[in-house]
RNA sequence: GGGCCCGUAGCUCAGGUGGAUAGAGCAUCAGCCUUCUAAGCUGAGGGUCGCUGGUUCGAGUCCAGCCGGGCCUACCA
C-alpha cells in the first residue's frame, strides 16, 4: 500500500518537473527525519535548485503550489530549507488497507535462477554453508513475494578435488574398498558426514606432511572423471550420501531446492567437452607451452598469470566446469541434462536430480535470463574468471546479467574458539578472527549449532508450558532454534565478517528471531483469548467505515504504528533493489518492536469504547498478517505458543 | 606488488543513489508482572563516525593520500 503511494507520488513529480521545467529527473521518495514532519519526503527541489539557479525554497513552494493533487496524499507543505514534506489522508489510508486493496507486483516474463547451498559433498555441511543457504534461501522468497519466477539450484560438485580427498583417505589411509565405505553407510552408529569431517581433514593434513604423496590426489581424480572402477565407486557413494546428509541439514531450516545440477553429468553429457571446444574455437583460452604453466589450458587477462583452466595432468578445474555450467544456465549451451525425481517436499513440490541416464521426465531447468550464484567473497576472483568466460564467447549480455552474490565468510573469534575447545595455533590465537576450515577440521558443524539450539529453546519453552505435550514443546523448540539462527545469519549485512559469537547465536531475546516471533504469537493470542471469552472477531469491514478509521488515525500513536504495519512491501522490495536480505530482517525487528509497543500500551480486549476495541483489534489482525508474513520471507515460523 | 572489503557507543552491528538533532541490540544502572504471556515494556548514562586534506550551501556517506585489519592474487573451491 505504501508502496504504490510512493510510486504515484515520485511519478507525479516526475512528469510534473518534466512539463514545468523540461528537466527529466528520478525522484526517489526519502523518509521525513522526524514522523512529525509526515509521511514522506521529497528532496527533488535540491537537485532543480543547481540546474535552474534558484533558491531550493523557491522551487519547492512553487512545486506545492502547482502540482495537480495526487490520490491518497493530504497535503503537501515546505519544510526546511526546500523539503518537500507529504502528509497521507489517513481515513483513505486506512479504507485501502482494511479493503485489502491488492499491490501490484512486477510480473515480468524474466526467470531468475538463483544457486546457493553448493556445498563440496565430502563432509558434514558447517555454520559458513548455513550463511549461503539462509542468504540464498531468503533472497528467493523476497523475489517470490515480488512476484518473480524463480528456480533453485544447488550445485553438487561431486567429482571435484575435495570429494577426491576424502576417497584417497579411504582408499589409501584406510585402506577401505566400496564394500567397506558401504558397510560404514549402514552403520547406525556411524554418522557418515561427521566421519567424513574429520577424514577429510585427516587427509588434507597428511598431504601437508607428506607431499610426495599428492599424486594420490590426481590418480583419484582421474579416476573419478573416467567414472569406472572401485575408486570411482567410493567417490559416488560419498558424494551421494553427503548430499542426503546436507539436504536433511538444510530442511531442518526451511531451505529447499529445485534441482540439484550435478558435475558428474557436466562430465559424462560432455558438457564440459563442449564448452572447452568453444572456448579453444574463441580463443578464450590457449596451450601454454612454457614457464611453470606448461602444459596447461590456461585463460589469460585476470591475474598476472593467467587462470588455468586444464591442468597439465589433463583434468579440469571447478572453473572451467562452472563455466560449462553457467552458459548451461542461460540455455547457451546446446546441451540438457536428463532428470529423476530424488525427493518430494512436505508440500507435494518434487526435488529433482540430473542424470547422465536418457529418460525422458517431462522437466525443463535453465533457460534464465538472469543468474544469481551466492558464493562467498573469498571467490570473487573464480567468478570474474566465468564471466570473462563468457564475455570472451562473446555472450556480453548474460554476462551482465551473472550476478555474484557475494558475502563475507563466517569466522570464530579466537575466544569462540575457545569456548568451542578448538585448539590454535599461537599465530592464530593473536588474529581478530580465524577462518572455517573444512580442510583444517575447523569450525562448527551446522547440525551440532542446530541441537544446542534446539535444546535451548526446548528448556526455556518447558519452563513455561510444563503442562504442554513433550512433542507439541519439542516442535515449539525447534521453531523458535530455527527462527533465531535464521535471524542471526541474515540480520548482518552480506559484506560484514560475522565473527560467530556462541552467545550471541544463542541469544532469543533482543534483536533476535524469537522477538519477531513473540510479537507475533502475542497477536494471536489476543485474537485467541477475544473467542475464549465468548466474544467474536468483528467484521471488521462492516464496523469500521472510512469516517471511524480517520478518527482513530488521529491519534498519532495509532497512525504510526499502522504505517509501519503498511510497508512491508515496500521494505521487500528496497531490500530486493539492495539484494540484502538483511533489510527484510531489520524490517520485521521494527515490525514486531512497534507492535510490542503497542501491545504495551493499549489494552484492547478490555476496550470499553466499542469502536476503537474494534479498530484495535482490526490493527491487531493486520499486524498479525504483515508479521507472519514478512517472517515467512525470512524463512521464520511462528510457534502455536511460546 | 596488484585487486576487493572493513574501521561508527564498552561489545556486536544499522546507517537507499550526499540533506533536517548520527541509530538499534547486547552489556551497565533505575523502574514496570492480582489487568490481552516479563522471550516483554519505560527511562538513564555512553560518540573526535580511524587520521589528514579536498569537492559542496551541506560529508558518517563522494574524491585523494595516509594508518590499522581482513580476504584474494593455486594445476583447491
Amino acid at each position: 500500500m505504501f508502496h504504490s503511494i510512493e510510486k504515484k507520488v515520485s511519478s507525479a513529480f516526475h512528469s510534473h518537473i518534466q512539463v514545468r521545467y523540461g528537466i527529466d529527473l528520478a525522484v526517489p521518495i526519502e523518509q521525513p527525519r522526524q514522523s512529525d514532519f509526515g509521511e514522506m519526503a521529497v528532496a527533488a527541489a535540491f537537485q532543480l535548485a543547481k540546474q535552474l539557479r534558484q533558491a531550493p525554497k523557491k522551487i519547492a513552494a512553487e512545486l506545492v503550489a502547482e502540482i495537480a493533487p495526487i490520490e491518497g496524499v493530504a497535503a503537501m507543505e515546505v519544510a526546511g530549507n526546500g523539503y518537500i514534506n507529504i502528509r497521507l489522508d489517513r481515513g483513505a489510508y486506512g479504507a485501502a488497507l482494511l479493503g485489502g486493496v491488492a499491490e501490484e507486483t512486477v510480473a515480468t516474463g524474466e526467470k531468475i535462477i538463483v544457486e546457493h547451498t553448493n556445498i563440496n559433498p565430502n563432509k558434514a555441511a558447517h555454520i559458513g554453508h548455513l550463511r549461503n543457504a539462509a542468504l540464498g534461501d531468503t533472497f528467493v522468497r523476497m523475489l517470490r513475494a515480488r512476484g518473480h519466477r524463480v528456480e533453485v539450484q544447488n550445485y553438487i560438485d561431486n567429482t571435484g578435488v575435495q570429494v577426491a580427498d576424502v576417497v584417497a583417505g579411504f582408499h589409501y589411509l584406510e585402506h577401505k574398498s566400496a564394500a567397506d565405505v558401504r558397510a560404514l553407510l549402514a552403520d547406525p552408529a556411524v554418522r557418515f558426514d561427521y566421519y567424513c569431517w574429520d577424514l577429510y581433514a585427516r587427509t588434507s593434513s597428511y598431504y601437508k606432511d607428506h607431499p610426495e604423496s599428492l599424486p594420490w590426489r590426481s590418480a583419484t581424480l582421474h579416476a573419478i572423471e573416467a567414472g569406472e572402477g572401485e575408486v570411482a565407486e567410493m567417490a559416488h557413494l560419498v558424494a551421494d550420501a553427503i548430499v542426503q546428509a546436507h539436504l536433511a541439514t538444510m530442511l531442518r531450516l526451511d531451505v529447499e531446492y529445485d534441482v540439484l545440477p550435478r558435475e558428474s553429468e557436466i562430465l559424462h553429457l560432455q558438457f564440459w567437452a563442449a564448452a572447452f571446444a568453444l572456448l579453444k574455437e574463441r580463443k578464450a583460452i590457449y596451450f601454454e607451452t612454457e614457464g611453470k604453466l606448461a602444459g596447461c589450458w590456461v585463460m589469460p587477462g585476470l591475474s598476472e598469470e593467467g587462470k588455468v583452466i586444464v591442468r597439465g595432468d589433463g583434468t579440469v578445474v571447478y572453473t572451467g566446469k562452472d563455466i560449462a555450467y553457467q552458459l548451461w544456465k542461460f540455455g547457451l549451451l546446446g546441451k540438457d541434462f536428463y532428470y529423476r525425481p530424488l525427493a518430494t517436499y512436505a508440500d507435494g513440490r518434487v526435488l529433482w536430480i540430473t542424470t547422465d541416464e536418457p529418460v525422458e521426465s517431462g522437466q525443463q531447468f535453465g533457460h534464465g535470463t538472469r543468474v544469481y550464484n551466492v558464493i562467498d567473497s573469498r571467490q570473487s576472483y573464480l567468478q570474474d574468471v566465468v564471466e570473462a568466460g563468457l564475455r570472451a564467447l562473446g555472450f556480453t549480455e548474460q554476462a551482465a546479467q551473472s550476478i555474484h552474490f557475494n558475502y563475507e565468510m563466517v569466522a570464530l573469534s579466537p575466544r569462540c574458539c575457545a569456548e568451542l575447545g578448538i585448539e590454535l595455533s599461537e599465530e592464530d590465537r593473536k588474529r581478530p578472527y580465524v577462518e572455517v576450515s573444512g580442510r583444517k577440521g575447523l569450525g562448527v558443524k551446522a547440525d551440532d549449532l542446530m541441537d544446542s539450539l534446539i535444546a535451548k529453546a526446548l528448556d526455556e519453552v518447558v519452563s513455561r508450558h510444563a503442562d504442554n505435550a513433550a512433542e507439541e514443546n519439542r516442535r515449539v523448540a525447534s521453531q523458535i532454534a530455527i527462527a533465531a539462527l535464521r535471524y542471526f545469519l541474515l540480520k548482518y549485512t552480506r559484506n560484514t565478517v560475522i565473527a560467530f559469537d556462541l552467545q550471541e547465536a544463542l541469544s532469543f531475546e533482543g534483536e533476535t528471531g524469537p522477538y519477531v516471533q513473540y510479537a507475533a504469537v502475542r497477536a494471536r493470542n489476543i485474537l485467541r483469548k477475544l473467542e475464549e471469552r465468548g466474544e467474536r472477531v468483528p467484521d471488521f469491514a462492516e464496523e469500521l467505515g472510512r469516517e471511524a478509521l480517520a478518527r482513530q488515525l488521529q491519534a498519532e500513536d495509532f497512525w504510526q504504528v499502522l504505517l509501519a504495519a503498511s510497508k512491508a512491501d515496500s521494505a521487500v522490495e528496497n531490500a530486493v533493489t539492495a539484494g540484502e536480505p538483511a533489510h527484510v530482517a531489520r524490517y520485521a525487528f521494527q515490525l514486531a518492536q512497534a507492535f510490542s509497543n503497542f501491545y504495551q500500551k493499549y489494552p484492547i480486549i478490555h476496550e470499553q469504547n466499542r469502536e476503537k476495541k474494534v479498530f484495535l483489534l482490526w490493527m491487531t489482525d493486520f499486524f498479525r498478517r504483515q508479521l507472519e508474513r514478512t517472517a515467512g520471507i525470512l524463512g521464520i515460523q511462528i510457534p502455536a505458543y511460546m
